[in-house]
DNA sequence: ATGCGTGCAAAGTCTTTGCAGCTTC
DNA sequence: GAAGCTGCAAAGACTTTGCACGCAT
């Protein structure tokens, strides 16, 4: 497997790990490879990420992904993202400039991603006034697209 | 009960519904109402809505509860908010100056709440640029809050 | 050697759905 | 009257958890 561009290491995240008395083990690191090999802008469920280790040979738990997709976000490695369905997804929570944000139709289901500087600027200052480290920030628009404007529902 | 000073009453939901061929029930109006007379900035999940709904009289069933929701927030009549714990909550979808967005910490699940204007012309621009019609917009930047930065987990 | 992590299977939580009868337009 | 709506109970989707064994530190 490749590791992609992302200045993030196995290695950081051991450090990270065992910062906290956790440990680094074989299938937390493939699946953060699994979140650096992945292109910009796709996000996996639990599910697609099982279904994806699978594909590589990597047969890891249900539980287990679980457990450390809820770890890695905790600890700010991932982003976890709550779009229309009724299941999280996840991504890699990258620096500054990556960051993306998501518009969403509540008829179609349909998600586009944009960007925009503007927001981190925003989100940086609100958490400083209450004493907040930010981990995360996502510009959610719900709304109706073109084609679900002619939808009676 | 009293009905709030949101302008926003049963005849124009009931005009909203027929106009789909949907229709006005005592349960929808019941629900509305307990909507309009939300505190600004508190919301309530189906479970919530229902104990709420108990305490007032109203024996309405959680199935009701679930596909009414649902169905407010479609037409964009309530709001519907993933903060950080695993159920949805909803509350009436304000007009402008009303709205408000979340700061979360992951580690307490302390939720902050603030406003700024600045957030709903950003999305406007977006929606627009896409053709979408805007139901709502949410900022939620998730962080560690003062307290959270002292545990370990 | 200690104690965290994994896999399995079972349990849990929140939400949706089929159906019969009642209600609204 | 026809088409929606409700309540009930059952099913469903997603996620968490207890436990015994194995592995990282």
């Amino acid at each position: 497997m490749t590791t992609g561009h992302v200045p993030y290491s196995s290695e950081t995240l051991r450090a990270e790990l065992n910062a906290k008395g956790c440990r680094m083990t074989p299938q937390r690191e493939t699946i953060l490879n699994v979140f650096k090999d992945l292109p910009e802008g796709e996000h996996l469920s639990a599910e697609d990420l099982h279904h994806r280790l699978r594909d590589l040979g990597e047969d890891i738990s249900l539980s287990t992904i679980y457990r450390t997709v809820r770890l890695l976000a905790r600890m700010g490695v991932l982003r976890e993202l709550e779009l229309a369905e009724d299941h999280k997804h996840y991504e890699l929570n990258q620096p500054r400039p990556h960051h993306h944000h998501h518009l969403v139709c509540v008829k179609t289901n349909r998600v586009i991603e944009f960007k925009n500087d503007q927001i981190l600027t925003i989100s940086k200052k609100v958490a400083d006034k209450f004493g907040f480290k930010v981990l995360d920030c996502e510009l959610r628009i719900v709304g109706v697209s073109p084609e679900g404007q002619r939808s009676i529902f």
